[in-house]
Parts: structure tokens; C-alpha cells; sequence
DNA sequence: AGCACGCCGACT
DNA sequence: GTCGGCGTGCTC
């Protein structure tokens, strides 16, 4: 016997609960993940909606007492469907829960209620009210005496009703049970009424007609996609532009199209990268017939939004990778902006990425995929280039911007000038220059995946693991410890490669760089951009436009300020340490310092005056920074695609990160180094050992947080299917062992940031 | 959301 | 007793 796991009219039960229904034999065919049924419920048996999420063989359930689906409805595969068995394909690709991938998919209304506003009114006259009020107190009717006193103000004796009266209000605060307000509806006395409050982000707006002009690489783009979609072709495809080059308007093209074909569209775009100018530039082309959303939206906020959608109000959609599950009953286009960014893989279970989801989704939708970016993920460039994506590039900046000049300061040499200072002599000459002209400059920090790494001031030698190729971490005993495979040692007075004692653990601050700046260019007005100054809610767009307003000539900050924001007076742009980022303990290191300096130095000349930027590094060598100041994405490429062909690290092959958390460190060793066991036994009996690699157990970059231990364990496979089969099995063991107790286990497929 | 059950005060 | 109002819990 064949079973269903149901869930009732979605929209408005909580998702936690599903219900199992036996599938009819006749039924077995159609009985898929997402189907619309009707299914007896309750005791009386009405009939109602559901969808299947899950089918088993096995009963959760008193087998007496389950049912029998009533009825599959036949083309049911509504949009609900769709996102159901998307949601299900993200629980066997990411491995997560079934719950937990179905409310990642579908919004639970639950948390809409204060938005829906229900209000009460009375349905006849206040002097009639009065009158029922006298009977009901005279028949000690307290719940109908509360309600009905409720429309009165105090103490008046003049029946002067209110107009309306909130449900919440009634129901919770006087007490009201819900049987007594449905009862006084039912004798006349009182109406109820629901009302929907939408909030659109911003109001109406006309529509300006701008018509832009596409450059003639532009166009052939945006005409040869077009042209496939009309042919009805439903295809990947990745567009590498330089920074600057116009995929905007290349996405407003195509849009245009495909909406004037009555079909809508999804924009994705990075956490908070949306700037104001970008959305400006969707309301005059679209008008109100897009929605925006951010990760700031309360989930009600969220649901409103999805209503719209649904209810086919608006045609385009923007907002972070959870405007995936925009419900359009027609979708004909994903577009993915800045495809490489991190933020389009979920953190928390389920931890998909968006970009492998979005491809599905088409599939299911029948929408085509557009990913873009200035720095493609080695992911989805390898796929390119292997023709399962088609590849176009936009080689050149549109309109008056020209790519900028770019040197490379090695910072070593600067050691042996005697300038210790965090500038080198020729950025500060630039500095001065800029200052003097009354032109802006921005100073960018790399802080990112900053972990302790120890490095030499005199060569630029950094401590890596002899095994993993990654750089060490320091440790606050004196030992330096590599968080992949566990390896330690002890740190060494002076530098290994050229023995010079200036050998330490490295880092700068934006405050620093900041009273630096002011010691060194007291006449130059400084803002600062980093975690501390963007704490309140718009402390992020107020600097950035006092930036723009030409408030201050230095901007200095971390990432934030690289993404994709327009400064047409910047012509100047210090990266400060450069390297900084190659150093995290993580494969993905040179990947990300590619593209923090290519994002970076975009920044510079994109008005009408020409830009530099002033790469400074202590390893001008590495590929990734002479790459980035030659702007030779192909050259990066090739060197990174070797490096991780060699160490088994995607794309080459796939990687399972597990995590093994419990407040007890030794019961957290203990139990990963069982699951580490069983792993290799699973390798052996799969017959898999050889393009099996399994890295660790070793404690993790974060190795304690909130006094919770935390280690982790990485298997290397160059076949996905074997990973969730042993994520699985893994399951199963924790499942059954009883060591697992006190431990939290958590798995998650191709990291995009290090644990 | 709908239905039933159990509790309580009021009235036959 | 028993009826109607009220509050609560459950639905495979």
C-alpha cells in the first residue's frame, strides 16, 4: 500500500502538519509529489484541498483509521504544485527536511494576520444593538454582553456605536471565543469582513518612457536571446560583462520582451546590493507592475508581496534569492545578477543555492535563466564552457566610462624603503593629486574571510598547511592550526623562507585606516563604511549618498562599498592590502580575492573622467591579483581550474561539509570521529574509496561559539549522487547510534563560506 | 474552518 | 434534568 503525505489548504494552515492518506490503486499514476487533491477531513468528512508533499509505503499513522484520497484533480498542477516539487527537489539535492524545504517555498500565512486585517461591524442599527444588549444581559449571555458593549463608549447612555471593531482586539483582548462572534453573524446582528492591506515599497509612479540606446554589443545579446525565446527555446545562459559594461540594460531589453509576451519575470539580486538608482530605473521602465524585496521584509511583508504576484498584479519581481519562490502562474524568465556573490547560498537549512534552484525552476516553469556578472563563479564559467550554458561577454565599459589604469604596489619594496606606513609612496602621491583636483577617491579595505592568517612583513611568505593548501589560523597559545585537516605546529620566531623576524599575525582596521588618512591628509574629509557606522537602519544609504553628493573626498570601507554602486567623481581607488583575502582558510580564497579587486577597481572611472587603481600587496605574483589588474578573467580561470582539478575542490569535484556541534568538545570529537568512520566504511562498500577523499575530523575556523564546540568533517566525490547517498547513510548511523545525542550534525553540499 | 465535547448557569 | 451559551481541542 502506497501512502500520501498531505497538506491541507495551504495558504492558511501552519505548515508543520501533514496528514497521510492511503493513494487508491486507481490513483497511483497521478498520485505525484505536488498533485491537488480532495480529501475527506474532520469528522464529518467534508471535503477539502490538499497537495501532496511526500509518498511512502509506510503508515506514520493507526492504519484503521487512515483514509482514502477522495479524488486527484486532473491538470492540477497549479503553481502551489510547481513550488511543491521544488521544494521537494531542493530537499533531496541539498538534503534538508521536507518541512523545512516547503516553508522555504511557500509562505505561511500565520504571520500574515496582522496584515489581513479583520474587522467586526454591526450589521443593524445602534438602537437595536442597545436592545439586544438588554436581552442578552438579562439571559446572562456574558460573550454576546462583552462584544456588543464593545461598540458602545463608555458609559454613554446615548447609543452611539462605533463603526467597527477589530477581531484581534475582539478575540483575544475582551475574550471572545470565535463560536460566539460566527453565532451573532448567524442570527444578523453582526458582519465580519476581511481586508488586505498591500504596502508597495514605493508608490505609484508614471512611466517615463527612456529609451536607451544599446551599444551594438549589447543589443546582439539581447537580440539573440530574444530570438531564442520567441523560438521558444528555454535555455542558461551567462553573461560575463566587465564592470560597468551595461547588463542592465541589457536585462531591461529582454525583459520588456518577454513581459510584452505575457509572461513574468524574476530579477535576483545580492543582499542589500540594490541601490536606489537601480530600482529608479525598473519604476520608469515598468512602472507599479514590479514589486521589490528585501531581506529586511517581515514574513508578512514577504507574503503580501507574493499575493500580488499571484494574483498577477505586477510582472517583475526583484528582490534576494527568496524571490525565488515568487508564485507567478507564468514565469518566463530567472534573471540572476552577480551570479558569483555568496549571498545566493542559504545559510540555514535548507542550504540551497539559488542559482542551481533557479535553473530547476525553470525547468518546472519553463522559464529561461539569465546569470550575470563581472566575475563569474568558476562554477558556472566551466559550465559555459562546456556548453550547457551559452556564454556571451560584454569585453568593453558602455557609454563614456573607459576601464581604469591599474598599478600594482608591492608592498615588500616599500618595507625596504623605510615606509611603514600602511600607503605606499605612490598612492599617496595619487592621494595628494586627487585631493588637489577636488576629485574623490575610495579606500578599500579587504577584510574579508580574515582569520588570524600569519604572514611575513619582509617576503610576504604565508604559514599554509602542508596538506590542504590552505593558510594556517593563529591561535591565542602560540600554535597555528589548519581547519581542514587538523594539522598543527608551532609558530616560528622568524620566517621560514627568508628568516626575517617581522614574521606575526596580520590585520588592519577601517578605524585605523581611517586616523591614518587624517594624520596623513588632515585637509581631506573622510567617511568611514564598514559594520560599526552602517548599524542603524539607514546608516548604509546615508553615507552612501553623502558620498555621492560630493559630501566627503575619502570613502574608506570593507566590501560593502564595492557593490555595484555608481560614484562618477571617483577616480581614484586604493586597495590596501590586497592579498588579505588569499589568505583565508578556505578553498574558494583566490576565487573571492579575484573578484573583491575586480569589484573594486569598477569603482574607478565610470563618468567622464579617466580612473586609476592602486593595487598594494605583499604577492604582486599571485594570479589572482595579476589577473585582476589585466582584467583577464580567462587567465584566472585557467590557473584556478588547475589548482582545484588537482585538490578535488569544486567545480572539479564535489565537496560535503559536516558539522559536528555539542556544548560537551569531547562527546563533539567523539561523535565525529564515529561519523568520519563510518564515512570511510561507506566509501569502502559503495567501492568508491578511490575518488573518495574524507578530510578530517578537525576543528572548525570558528571552533567555539556561544560555548558550543564545533568540528567538521569534508568529503571530496567528483559524483554529487554519491554525497546525498552518503548524507543519507550518515543519517541513518546518527539515527541509530546513541552517541549522537548531545550533538548537532549538520550537512551542507558545496559551501560557499568557511565553518 | 468546522465540528464535537465538556463545562456551567438558568429555567422548566 | 436539560437547554443554550461558551471555550477548547482535533482533524490522517
Amino acid at each position: 500500500m502506497h501512502y500520501a503525505d498531505i497538506i491541507v489548504d495551504i495558504s492558511h494552515e501552519n505548515l508543520d502538519k501533514s496528514y497521510q492518506y492511503s493513494i487508491p490503486e486507481e490513483f497511483r499514476e497521478e498520485a505525484i509529489i505536488g498533485a491537488l487533491v480532495i480529501v475527506p477531513f474532520g469528522k464529518g468528512n467534508r471535503f477539502i484541498k490538499g497537495y501532496i508533499v511526500d509518498i511512502s509505503e509506510t503508515a506514520k499513522w493507526k492504519v484503521e483509521l487512515i483514509k482514502p484520497i477522495h479524488q486527484i484533480v486532473p491538470n492540477g498542477l497549479v503553481i502551489e504544485s510547481q513550488l511543491i516539487s521544488l521544494a521537494y527537489w531542493i530537499k533531496e539535492t541539498f538534503g534538508a527536511t521536507m518541512n523545512d524545504a516547503l516553508k522555504t517555498v511557500i509562505p505561511v500565512k500565520k504571520s500574515v494576520k496582522s496584515i489581513e486585517k479583520k474587522t467586526i461591524r454591526l450589521a443593524i442599527s445602534a438602537e437595536e444593538a442597545g436592545n439586544y444588549l438588554e436581552v442578552f444581559k438579562k439571559k446572562n449571555n456574558k460573550g454576546r454582553v462583552r462584544l456588543l458593549e464593545a461598540f458602545f463608549s463608555d458609559s454613554d447612555e446615548q447609543p452611539q456605536a462605533i463603526e467597527e471593531l477589530d477581531y484581534e482586539l475582539a478575540v483575544n483582548k475582551l475574550n471572545i471565543a470565535r463560536t460566539t462572534i460566527q453565532d451573532l453573524e448567524k442570527i444578523g446582528i453582526i458582519t465580519t469582513k476581511v481586508e488586505r492591506l498591500y504596502r508597495n515599497p514605493l508608490s505609484n509612479r508614471e512611466t517615463e518612457y527612456e529609451s536607451i540606446l544599446l551599444s551594438k554589443e549589447q543589443k546582439f545579446i539581447a537580440d539573440e536571446i530574444i530570438r531564442d525565446y520567441k523560438a521558444g527555446f528555454r535555455k542558461t545562459y551567462l553573461i560575463h560583462g566587465v564592470t560597468g559594461s551595461g547588463k542592465t540594460e541589457v536585462y531591461l531589453e529582454i525583459i520588456s520582451s518577454v513581459i510584452k509576451q505575457g509572461k513574468k519575470v524574476i530579477m535576483l539580486i545580492p543582499e542589500i546590493a540594490l541601490t536606489y538608482q537601480t530600482v529608479m530605473r525598473f519604476y520608469k521602465r515598468f512602472g507599479s507592475r514590479i514589486s521589490i524585496m528585501n531581506s529586511r521584509l517581515s514574513q508578512g511583508e514577504r507574503y503580501d508581496q507574493f499575493m500580488r504576484a499571484k494574483n498577477g498584479d505586477i510582472d517583475i519581481m526583484i528582490g534576494p534569492r527568496s524571490a525565488l519562490f515568487t508564485p507567478f502562474k507564468d514565469l518566463g524568465l530567472i534573471i540572476m545578477d552577480e551570479e558569483h556573490e555568496s549571498s545566493y547560498k542559504s545559510e540555514n537549512p535548507p542550504k540551497y543555492h539559488a542559482r542551481e534552484v533557479a535553473i530547476k525552476r525553470g525547468e518546472l516553469s519553463g522559464a529561461s535563466i539569465i546569470l550575470g556578472s563581472a566575475t563569474p563563479s568558476l562554477e558556472s564559467y566551466k559550465k559555459a564552457l562546456q556548453g550547457e550554458y551559452k556564454l556571451f561577454t560584454l569585453p568593453s565599459r558602455n557609454g563614456e566610462g573607459r576601464m581604469p589604469k591599474i598599478w600594482i604596489e608591492d608592498l615588500r619594496e616599500e618595507l625596504k624603503k623605510k615606509n611603514k606606513s600602511i600607503f605606499s609612496l605612490h598612492l599617496k602621491e595619487l592621494i595628494q593629486d586627487r585631493l588637489n583636483k577636488k576629485e574623490q577617491i575610495i579606500l578599500f579595505i579587504n577584510r574579508r574571510g580574515y582569520a588570524g592568517f600569519v604572514s611575513c612583513r619582509s617576503c610576504g611568505f604565508v604559514m599554509k598547511c602542508p596538506h590542504c593548501d590552505v593558510s594556517l589560523t593563529a591561535h591565542n597559545n602560540g600554535t597555528l592550526i589548519c581547519h581542514y585537516c587538523g594539522h598543527e605546529e608551532s609558530m616560528p620566531s622568524k620566517c621560514p623562507s627568508c628568516g626575517s623576524k617581522y614574521i606575526a599575525a596580520f590585520g588592519t582596521g577601517t578605524q585605523k585606516v581611517e586616523e591614518m588618512v587624517k594624520k596623513e591628509f588632515p585637509e581631506a574629509r573622510v567617511l568611514r563604511m564598514d559594520t560599526d557606522t552602517t548599524k542603524t537602519k539607514d546608516g548604509h544609504e546615508k553615507i552612501l549618498s553623502a558620498f555621492a553628493n560630493q559630501e566627503a573626498d575619502i570613502l574608506v570601507g570593507t566590501q560593502m562599498i564595492v557593490k555595484g554602486h555608481d560614484f562618477p567623481m571617483v577616480t581614484l581607488v586604493g586597495i590596501l592590502a590586497a592579498d588579505l583575502s588569499l589568505y583565508a582558510s578556505d578553498y574558494r580564497a583566490a576565487e573571492r580575492t579575484y573578484q573583491l579587486l575586480v569589484q573594486a577597481a569598477g569603482r574607478a572611472g565610470r563618468g567622464r573622467l579617466p580612473g586609476e587603481v592602486v593595487i598594494q600587496t605583499y604577492q604582486p605574483e599571485h594570479y589572482s591579483i595579476s589577473a585582476a589588474s589585466n582584467n583577464d578573467y580567462d587567465g584566472f580561470y585557467k590557473q584556478e581550474m588547475n589548482y582545484r582539478d588537482l585538490l578535488k575542490y569544486p567545480p572539479a569535484a564535489h565537496i560535503l561539509a559536516i558539522l559536528i556541534a555539542s556544548k560537551d568538545e569531547n562527546k563533539a570529537i567523539f561523535a565525529a570521529k564515529l561519523l568520519g568512520g563510518a564515512a570511510k566504511e561507506w566509501a569502502e562498500t559503495e567501492q568508491i574509496t578511490e575518488d573518495t577523499i574524507i578530510i578530517g575530523p578537525a576543528a572548525a575556523v570558528l571552533s567555539k561559539a556561544n560555548d558550543i564546540y564545533r568540528y567538521m568533517i569534508y568529503v571530496k566525490q567528483s559524483d554529487y549522487k554519491y554525497l546525498i547517498l552518503l548524507k543519507n547513510y550518515l543519517e541513518g548511523y546518527i539515527n541509530f547510534s546513541e552517541h549522537f545525542e548531545m550533538c548537532n550534525v549538520q550537512f551542507d553540499f558545496n559551501p560557499m563560506n568557511s565553518y
